[in-house]
DNA sequence: ATATTAATTTAAGCATACTTAAATTTAATG
DNA sequence: CATTAAATTTAAGTATGCTTAAATTAATAT
């Protein structure tokens, strides 16, 4: 006999699955496979909620878990993470260029607002968008099959050599902070700089902005992704 | 020594809260003081689980309890009531003028978003919106300082008179049936109809609406409100 | 290989929001 | 006014997701 469970249960248990299924997935993109710890870290609570929760998923079939050992998305842990992506990215292009909400900001509403949208509602923001292939921030939005537009090929702007020029075409969206500092220094995305200095000091890099000298750390830098202009001094 | 209470039950403490508050405000705004049974019927949930909240929202200062007797909303209830009614009918009003959502199904979408939208958000939709006094179901929508449109002066469709013609000017929109129904028959904001008859076997009524001869129920009629238009036939 | 350290899991317990069944209070009826 | 019926609350128990402290397993260093 299946007991039936009442609606703020259903909204609650999706909720969590949405943020933890969606940290699993957006670190296995970047870093490759991700550990309890992280997800602890990432999501601020501790690692008993971790354990707890990730044997939730795994009797939930979106991962497969076995104590001690990794983590990995089950194909439908795959698919609820990339429509997840989906809605969250959509809703932030749509947030940015049709509501005009700055920069800065769109990825946390959008983190808001990601559980509550339907499918009917953001395939029509994404009509409306002209079925855009990538978020305010750089990264591809899956198509409603899932599939996902190619990445472009960018380079970690702490790797760029000196000398160098280049165009933002990568952000890391998830820090408030650091998107509010990049963005009022006058990096955003299609910024042009030139990187002008590695000081092995700090690791920190000197950059030139529209003929303006910057100094980031590396931390910064690491977090923001561009494409080298060929042909350039 | 104040405990720090975790992300995910604020959420949920919130969005159970925001269900609560509305259906207790919007009762209230239409037939009067509320109970206990009744918000349990229209939650689709046990007395007991009412009480249960009850008690923790008169211990939040949402509003007044005393055990067995009424339920009124406080000052700050009231405040967070209006506000999240104007959340909801703004993002209804965007669904259906920027979205192009059917009629019937953006009170269902707005309830899903309602509770994850910032005030950032809701005051740039109204002012994309040009500041609407109306959503699409012809209630009055909250300004920012919770100022609240007079209501149009309007008739319940089942209170009136055989021969006389009228305007659909606000219609009850929490049943998405009863939407999908009367909108699939031509009824939704500023239809004309005109009373042909009252059927008193079953209450029903008999309308005309561009010509077509139509009969409802007295439910239906109900949860309709016209205006009726002087000086026809 | 053994000892130490780090990562992860288990155990016990709490808050939220529910459930059903029983007890209580209020309202309606004759 | 006493009796019955309806509404509401209390009691006991469940699921979700979290916490801290203790136990276990894996990784690292000597
Ligand atoms: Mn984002
Ligand atoms: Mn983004
Ligand atoms: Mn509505
Ligand atoms: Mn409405």
């Amino acid at each position: 006999m299946l007991k039936l469970i009442s609606k703020i249960y259903l909204i609650m248990k999706n909720i969590s699955q949405e943020d933890y299924i969606s940290v699993i997935y957006k670190h296995r993109d970047t870093e490759g496979l991700i550990r309890s710890t992280t997800i602890a870290d990432r999501m601020s609570i501790s690692n008993a909620a971790v354990t707890d929760m990730l044997r939730k998923l795994s009797r939930d079939g979106l991962i497969y878990y076995t104590k001690y050992k990794g983590i990995s998305l089950t194909g439908e842990g795959e698919e609820f993470a990339v429509n997840l992506v989906r809605r969250h990215r959509l809703l932030e292009m749509f947030l940015y260029k049709i509501v005009n909400m700055p920069w800065e900001k769109v990825h946390e509403e959008a983190e808001r607002l990601e559980h509550g949208a339907s499918e009917e509602l953001i395939n029509r923001l994404e009509e409306m968008l002209e079925f855009p292939d990538y978020d305010p921030h750089g990264d591809p939005i899956p198509s409603k099959t899932g599939k996902i537009p190619q990445a472009r090929s960018a380079l970690r702007l702490d790797y760029m050599e000196s000398g160098k020029t280049a165009v933002v075409v990568r952000v890391n969206d998830y820090d408030h902070e650091f998107m509010t500092y990049i963005s009022s220094v006058g990096i955003i995305m299609d910024t042009e700089l030139t990187v002008k200095n590695h000081l092995k000091f700090d690791n920190s890099i000197v950059l030139s902005i529209h003929g303006k000298e910057l100094n980031i750390s590396h931390k910064i830098a690491s977090n923001i992704f561009v494409q080298e202009k060929e042909g350039e001094a």
